[in-house]
DNA sequence: AGAATTTGACCGGC
DNA sequence: GCCGGTCAAATTCT
């Protein structure tokens, strides 16, 4: 897959990248008397992990490779060439009938956290309707996991699902992980249905919510400036090599430089791993710039790895979530040859 | 009343 | 047998 080929180059390059800007935010950090020890360990651990990912993604150039093959219905999967738990050759035979056999989807994570800016919490919302459908005790973990699925499960086959959990040594933060891409069109972006992790914070963590009923346009942009900062870390290696994060530090730099640095990333291809749910706080939610996953292959169209993990982020930008199937991986191409302002894309 | 959430039971993988 | 993930009936919410 030669667009497999520029979706390392560029992960890669997104990686570097985040490590540079959460290096930047380090330093900003460093010379400010206000920020914590800790504070500077989390980064700290952020930028090695970014080039614990790189230099992963470099590794796994060949084995992606095999896994491709291995793999041949997952058309353009765009999965991390890192796969996970298990060799790459290491499928099971997936089942597609429904059930309760583990779901070999495609999954990735996400870090997210909540921060109180100006006595407004920023929560996570990624644009997608999620019904809850249990929760579990995790071993070892103090707070239990969370499971939603796509409220369209049934109405539109959409098998997209996820896993909220917060995190045991940090409480602002919730580890997400996704599975499966949405398949189904949920039109009413604009309107989206409160989201679990607004959930998670109603029950759990009393913060206040704060409404945004936007279209996820460059305004969210200014939103996200200005509401919130969200995060997406790295996991394991094994987990996020191929792992975008929002530049943490974003949001340390002054109006103009955030939004050109901002500009820059989406303009340096990163656009292309950016699905485009996004923000879409208007339920429940506030505002939260989910990194949000998708563009995966549905479910009920191909086999998948069990084991892709990725996380990407998101921009939003169009009322379709499955805006393509090769999304992910050829989106470099994309942003050479589909103008987002093609007339009828949005 | 319908939708969403809760929660104990069930199932499969390890 | 344990654990994580899902189901589905009961409950709560809108």
């Amino acid at each position: 897959m030669g667009s497999a080929c520029n979706w390392e180059k560029s992960t890669i390059a997104n990686e570097l990248i985040q490590g540079m800007e959460v290096a930047r935010q380090l330093k900003f950090h460093l010379s400010s008397s206000t920020s914590s020890p800790d504070t500077h360990q989390r980064l700290l651990q952020r930028i090695l992990s970014s080039y614990d990912n790189a230099l992963l993604l470099l590794n796994w150039s060949e084995s992606s490779a095999v896994q491709a093959q291995a793999v041949p219905a997952m058309v353009s999967l765009p999965q991390s060439p890192i796969s996970t738990e298990g060799s790459p050759g290491e499928f099971k035979d997936h089942h597609q009938d429904v059930s309760k056999k583990r779901k070999a989807l495609p999954t990735w994570k996400d870090h997210v956290r909540i921060y109180f800016e100006n006595g407004v919490e920023s929560s996570a919302e990624d644009g997608y309707s999620w019904r809850k459908y249990g929760q579990k005790d995790i071993l070892g973990a103090t707070h239990p996991r969370s499971y939603y699925r796509c409220t369209y499960r049934n109405t539109q086959m959409c098998y997209a699902t996820k896993q909220v959990q917060r995190s045991d040594n940090d409480p602002t933060i919730f580890e997400i992980t996704y599975k499966g891409k949405h398949t189904c069109l949920q039109a009413n972006n604009s309107v989206p249905p409160a989201t679990p992790e607004n959930q998670e914070l109603k029950h759990e963590s009393h913060y206040h919510y704060h409404h945004h009923n936007q279209e996820p346009t460059n305004d969210v942009l200014i939103n996200f400036r200005e509401n919130l900062r969200v995060e997406t870390e790295d996991l394991h290696k094994k987990e996020a090599s191929d792992s975008f994060s929002f530049p943490q530090g974003i949001e340390n730099l002054t109006g103009e430089a955030q939004l050109s640095s901002f500009s820059q990333l989406v303009n340096e291809n990163v656009m292309g791993n950016f699905s485009p749910s996004f923000i879409s706080p208007a339920t429940s939610g506030s505002s939260y710039f989910s990194v949000s996953p998708y563009q995966m292959n549905s479910f009920g169209q191909f086999p998948e790895s069990d084991h892709n993990e990725i996380i990407s982020a998101n921009t939003s930008t169009s009322n379709s979530p499955i805006l393509d199937l090769d999304f992910q991986i050829d989106h470099a191409d994309l942003d050479l040859k589909f103008p987002f302002d093609t007339p009828g894309f949005f």
